[in-house]
DNA sequence: TGTACATCAGTGAACGCGCGTTCACTGATGTAC
DNA sequence: TGTACATCAGTGAACGCGCGTTCACTGATGTAC
């Protein structure tokens, strides 16, 4: 078996990463395979060796996401933010104004919600996996016996505060959802419900 | 000029009402004008009559929901509902199960806000007008000094608890999104901010 | 160590298809007389 | 009131284009000897 499997990884790889950014900027439809393969620097025939199909491709991509190797904003240990849990460090980041002008490698969860919404369930298990990280993630740094409740809501926040926001013509609009979400997170991150 | 400007105008809605509930289920570019056109009783050719292109009746058909003769669900002045407030019950009837199972007519802001993400200015600003409606009427209602910031909060848990619950495989983890988001903004709705 | 071979990742032409848009035409109907 | 006409909403064939997918081919490289 000629080319080692360790080549063929990492050409995959190389698709799936141009394909998680250009899905995430620009829409499924929006994007051909020709495209994407150009990204990753190889021709189109190529894409048959990797994936069966355009779908299978959309649910790998948003799932490669999680796999990838470069850090996630919430992942960056931050050493120079030694006071904030790990929760409020991840809000932070998802409520942060790099994340919400990153339309290339944001979160897919609000890179695509709308897209996936419509697709069929492999697509929809993949945002899933995405969506049930994050929630693992702020679930197990809250505790206690509301956390659930409470990172449930917070992923709302988080997905609704930055969706809106990105759909809006007036930046200052734009700006004033984004924060209000934020706000409205910490103090569901600070408190109990009332 | 034959053919009165009734009959046109009323086509014209016809086209409009069609484009809103396919764009909402289907998304921008899966939907063909010769579909928006069948589902409106016409043949594609007379399309552009009526609008300069595809792009330009995206961005009316969005804004076709705030015209639209049907009443919306938080516009039925409901009488059996007497207790409540407005803001309550546009909140209800933005959570409730059957505005998250309508994919078709359901509320634009939630059916689909990464497409209009991914759109030129005229479609921001349709999607605008709708949340700049939904806003003002939560605003109002609400009141005080911290009725905007309460509503903008408000409105990132409507998008945000809709849309991320439509985006998951599994109906349990959607419902629990759904409500958790609900039972949120009954928070929001119910207190000033902690 | 060196060589012949088999494998299969990657190439690029080709395919059929559906799309947005154009256009010559039809025919229903408001208006002028 | 009745008729001839002009307008333009609506039709459907046609266009060029880019897409997803297929396929015969190339050539780099791991393996067997």
């Amino acid at each position: 078996m000629p080319y080692s499997s360790r080549h063929k990884l990492e050409t995959r790889q190389r698709i799936l990463e141009s394909a998680r950014r250009l899905f995430n900027s620009k829409g499924f439809a929006e994007v051909s395979i020709a495209e994407i393969m150009d990204h990753a620097g190889l021709t189109h025939g190529g894409f048959y060796r990797h994936f069966r199909n355009k779908d299978e491709l959309y649910a790998e991509a948003v799932r490669w996401f999680l796999c990838e190797e470069a850090p996630k904003p919430w992942q960056q240990s931050g050493r120079n933010a030694v006071r904030k849990s790990r929760a409020q460090r991840i809000v932070d980041a998802y409520f942060s104004l790099d994340h919400f002008d990153d339309r290339e490698s944001c979160c897919p969860l609000i890179g695509m919600p709308s897209d996936v919404a419509r697709s069929g369930e492999p697509v929809k298990e993949a945002y899933q996996d995405v969506l049930g990280k994050l929630l693992g993630l702020l679930q197990a740094d809250l505790g206690g016996p509301g956390a659930r409740e409470r990172a449930l809501s917070l992923v709302a926040l988080c997905v609704g505060g930055l969706v809106a926001a990105r759909s809006v013509a007036d930046p200052a609009l734009a700006q004033d959802l984004r924060r209000a979400a934020y706000r409205r997170a910490q103090t569901v991150l600070k408190a109990r419900p009332c």
